[in-house]
DNA sequence: AAATATGTATACTAAACTGTATATATTACA
DNA sequence: TGTAATATATACAGTTTAGTATACATATTT
């Protein structure tokens, strides 16, 4: 429908992975989008909420994206969470890139109470559960230890990215993660 | 010396970590330290300064406590590699843990020029090489690379503690951990 | 006893923050 | 053309922020 509200979206996201959650207030975010706060508050109902909306956004995008590749990919399924780190690697280089949601707000929102740091949380189970579910269809006897350890790289993998852009991390959890699920498919 | 600069830096230790740096005012800090604003900017210049001082801190007292247990055990050294995770289980497990300094601030500081941020990377590569000194002194080939997968795993794990403590993450961790020591040590 | 260092109490500035109120312009549709 | 929805412009309220200025109290040391 509006464009004017996926801007926002976009922008903030954007402004929020650059310069930090907190850091970034709404005066900027509609500067940036070339737009004005009553515009904003027409969409969302308050700064909270953005960001709520962002963090859902970014990890659907992501997921979508992600299981688009696995299924694209017509070969045996058995193939999928050994393919998983090699689609994480060309999502990681390209340059639109910035970072994972759900990683920094829950750094940024410690409180375990906060709505936000639980969405985090829940991104971040189910997206452990998206993994175990491809060990799962490849056969491996403990798909969520698997999942667990793999979820353990990626986020590794991700806030080495986010430290320093092009750190190269992502070549060395593919590694490792090669060697995880050869392990565990001997089982 | 001044017992109240040890407690300012303690109070903004426990408060960064609980609710964030950007979160935590000075007045917040002050409050609760039971002292004034103008005494803490007696002992540190900037609000940044004191945020770079608490991280400075951490990492010290932790490689400290890390190497202390590393060096009292009094067997081979090659066995220490395989120990570190059993330390970092430790460590992570005690009551006082309350999460890695350098993760949580990068996140809240991602401008790559931000002398926080630039404390944080440091900070990270320092482990990082502490790590690749164990690999090397257990005789392992590629000590560098095998470093780099388990400071994946630990920032990893770290993360996943921090996102709910008692998560149990850094038991698998210390399982992968094993299978990738186990792995690189055959070549 | 006087001088010095250290900490407290409190008020302040100037800026940034989220969120709102009000009036005006623009666009789409009937 | 007239009506309704949507966006803009701008000003504002109320709070919080980092950091400073000033005056006072306390304790240690010479």
């Amino acid at each position: 429908m509006s464009t004017l509200k996926d801007k926002i979206l976009a922008t903030a996201t954007y402004l929020f992975h650059t310069r930090g959650i907190n850091s970034t207030g709404v005066d900027t975010i509609v500067a940036v989008a070339g737009t004005t706060k009553m515009t904003l508050y027409k969409y969302f109902a308050s700064k909270e909420d953005l960001i709520l909306e962002v963090l859902q956004k970014s990890q659907l995008d992501f997921q979508t994206w992600l299981s688009d590749k696995l299924n694209s990919t017509s070969k045996k399924p058995n193939d999928n969470i050994q393919q998983l780190f090699d689609y994480v690697e060309e999502w990681v280089s390209s340059p639109a890139f910035i970072g994972v949601g759900f990683i920094k707000a829950s750094a940024e929102f410690p409180n375990e109470e906060n709505p936000i740091h639980q969405l985090s949380h829940q991104q971040s189970r189910e997206f452990r559960q998206f993994i175990s579910k491809l060990a799962k269809q490849a056969g491996i006897k403990d798909a969520d230890g698997l999942a667990l350890q793999l979820s353990l790289l990626f986020e590794g993998a991700m806030q080495a990215e986010q430290m320093k852009r092009g750190s190269g991390a992502i070549k060395y959890a593919k590694k490792a993660a090669k060697i995880l699920i050869d392990g565990a498919s001997k089982i």
